[in-house]
DNA sequence: CGTCAATACTGAAGAATGCAGTAAAAGATA
DNA sequence: TATCTTTTACTGCATTCTTCAGTATTGACG
């Protein structure tokens, strides 16, 4: 049985239809600019070229660097074709993985200290990536695309992203100050501050601001 | 060698920590309130208790259910004492998964109703889930929290959900506004208007009101 | 009385991750 | 110039997780 294409094989298709890449290239690559899309392991970037070489989507060459070699990867007519098609079909639904609310809604078995740990790491990690979009951005005014003729696509994901974690960072602000609040994490109930918040989301109207 | 904890283990573990479940129980509670912080297969929720089990963090008992029996997990002593421990550990960081964002990245492979439909997609998955949450809120009020004591902690994931969704949900409107504007997906390069907003994102502002 | 949805799981194949291991080239430092 | 570190450039293996198919009972509805 041959092994199928999964979304992370057209997304790797999709870096060779741009050009040639080496493996190693590609794991960079896609690391960097599908980190916040689509989050996949070097070890799975590796693998993939392999695969569509396999299936006759790509093909490889050795080139040489010194006294090594490397893989080179190129698209095929055929994985020009696939790629195409891939663009009609259903779309999976989004996945969020965030340890940080795990955290938060079992925070009743840990101290105050604890959630304030969680919420300071799950800063850390946003804040981390909310800065190097807004770095990348301003590499793009100075020192140009790396692929010009795809900057309204790109910037159209980074206006997502910041829009993303300015809204996480906000609701990190105001988790805070509610948690502040509390006197222990147990028990709490529903308390008047904790009955106003629902009646505000069951009207689907945001309580930040309150 | 045997099985490590994964932060799936502690989640069920925290679940059985609120009361005894069934296996399939634990499948659907897991589910429905955990999908947006930590969404897992039904496969996997299945497993994870026998290996709870197996660690001694967990006992099950056969229960009769008429002519069949059904397995009922509690936690352990020890069980609690890890799940304590758990608390006071380092956070992993976010994923976001988000197959929409891979097919606009590389939009220029297909049409322009292809991203239109790929952002309808999005936006769907997104609104079920929105107002999943807005009418969990409303039975709160009405009906009551199934856990009365830990209302604070679901309310305040709540509020990020809403917020989350909120946020996704007008970017989707502005990513349809700027593509109605695009003659084509193609090779728009660096255009005054692409260029206006990397200009915004450089400066960390908000381009959605522009 | 039949049938359809919900309950209640398990086995096996395949996808993806984590980690360790290997080794050369390039750059930094003394 | 010698050595030390970082970057380049991968692969194999164990483990984790998902997908899918399969099995079979219970309960609701017409």
């Amino acid at each position: 049985m041959s092994p199928r294409l999964t979304p992370s094989s057209y997304a790797v298709l999709a870096l060779l239809d741009l050009k040639p890449w080496t493996g190693y290239e590609l794991t960079q690559q896609a690391q960097r600019s599908l980190r916040y899309a689509w989050p996949k392991s070097e070890r799975l970037l590796y693998s993939e070229p392999k695969k569509l070489v396999e299936l006759g989507y790509a093909t490889v060459h050795q080139e040489d660097r010194g006294n090594r070699t490397r893989n080179v990867y190129s698209i095929t007519e055929e994985g020009g074709r696939v790629l195409k098609e891939w663009t009609t079909t259903r779309t999976e639904p989004p996945r969020f993985e965030i340890e940080a609310m795990l955290r938060l809604l079992f925070a009743d078995h840990g101290s105050r200290e604890d959630v304030f740990r969680a919420l300071d790491e799950f800063e850390a990690d946003i804040d981390g990536h909310h800065q190097d979009i807004v770095a990348l951005m301003g590499s793009y005014l100075d020192g140009g695309h790396p692929f010009p003729q795809r900057a309204h696509l790109s910037v159209l994901f980074a206006t997502f992203q910041i829009e993303m974690f300015k809204t996480i960072e906000r609701w990190i602000a105001f988790a805070r100050a509610e948690i502040d609040d509390w006197p222990t994490t147990q028990d709490l109930g529903m308390n008047p501050r904790t009955e106003t918040l629902t009646r505000r989301l069951a009207q689907d109207d945001s309580p930040l601001n309150l």
